[in-house]
DNA sequence: CAATCAAAATGACTTTTGTCATATATTTGA
DNA sequence: TCAAATATATGACAAAAGTCATTTTGATTG
């Protein structure tokens, strides 16, 4: 077990289901927690298996994706500082419908799925907010749907683009700050790794990004956004 | 307005959100809710639009969609009697994200925002219910995304069918029990209307399915889960 | 700091899916 | 019930995306 995490941190973040809480709550889950760390590539939770508790994401970042035919990701998104990994599986009772694995050295808090039924049970805010937290999810979901079935290649390549420099931001160099493989791009995308490669060459050639390795950096977000065709 | 609904055909229902509710969280509901009627074809919620209640079904169906480029349908989800329409946006706060059209006459039950708020508040069965059920949803949205990143047309329509025929059941002659065109399956599917046309065919001529007009049959299940690949 | 390994890049080719045009069949509603 | 409207069906072709093979580049570590 590693040292333990400040909750207050959580509490004071916007988009966490623990904002907001009071001082009870949040003690109360300070008492029911223990702090778990995870190496660069390990699984966390397992498709299929059922799960015993939550984890809320303190620092690093995840990606959390299903398995189809043959063994290919589709990751479906990313879990950072403050988000809850595993809830869906416990709350909906069902085995845990996708994987996630570390993509960089990650601490979290575990809380068992007794404590977390307790929770909820004992604080209707935070009942409250995991169920909005449910239901903007599902919002994103549908959009991803429409996203995959209506657009080409190239539009969600702009937009997974946009989202990956929106969620994780940019290091001194302006690249997107997070460490994803070609091929990991293109289990989001939903496309082949080498579709992906051409498509980067290419939006580096019209002087949209610029690349250098594995990193990539928005040169013209107006210009992604327009290919993205993201109205909003 | 129309005649009141019967709230305890929704109680008893498992699948619905008021399943086991309170006598007195049952009889709240009743209270508040005023009933409504959809012609087929009549729009219930648009997408953009900030929403000022929830719709519980009572009878009909209804198909769930967001607009795309150009203004495609991408079919999200079905929802019929017992289930809710409207919810989510209502508890994520943020506009409606899908649009709503009743698929064949409906009649529901309309419960005010403000009135659902308080059912939420008064009955914590009735939230953790609410909870539950968002969590599922985004389960099925999973494998839908990664249904449509990774399977080809024909996989996806396979498995389309397949969870129409279980949706919905079948009328005395075997045919699915819902009336959808082409266009609509296509818009589920993800690809254009002669795509599945082409692909309708083939699976008659394989023997897998029958049509008669835009009435379709399951012949053939095992095949059918076999090329949608449905290990479940 | 090289040697090794893994990942990115690119070309050639195949398959899948989409688009447009048109014929045929089925619904729908007056 | 019959005509008009709508949907289904099918062919020909075009475009998009996938697969496989190979080269080049970048990352890793003894």
């Amino acid at each position: 077990m590693d040292t333990p995490h400040n909750c207050q941190l959580c509490q004071k973040q916007p988009t966490s289901a623990f904002h907001d809480l009071s001082a009870d709550g949040l003690n109360e889950i300070s008492q029911l927690k223990t702090c778990v760390s995870f190496k660069k590539g390990q699984v966390i939770i397992h498709e299929g298996a059922r799960p015993q508790g939550v984890y809320c994401i303190h620092r690093g970042k995840v990606k959390l994706y299903t398995l189809g035919t043959e063994g290919k990701e589709q990751i479906i998104r990313f879990i950072t500082s403050g988000d809850l990994l595993g809830y869906r599986s416990i709350l909906s009772d069902e085995p845990i419908s996708a994987s996630a694995t570390a993509l960089e050295d990650t601490h979290a808090c575990y809380i068992p799925k007794s404590s977390f039924f307790k929770v909820i049970q004992d604080n209707p805010k935070f009942s409250l907010n995991m169920l909005k937290l449910s239901c903007h999810e599902l919002g994103e979901a549908g959009k991803m749907i429409t996203s995959l079935a209506q657009k080409n290649v190239k539009e969600r390549l702009a937009e997974i683009l946009l989202i990956l420099n929106s969620t994780f931001g940019e290091d001194e160099e302006g690249y997107i700050d997070i460490n994803l493989t070609r091929e990991e791009i293109a289990n989001m995308v939903g496309t082949a790794t080498e579709s992906v490669i051409r498509l980067i060459s290419e939006l580096r050639k019209e002087g949209l990004i610029r690349s250098k390795g594995k990193r990539i950096a928005l040169e013209n977000r107006s210009s992604l956004r327009q290919i993205a065709a993201v109205y909003e």
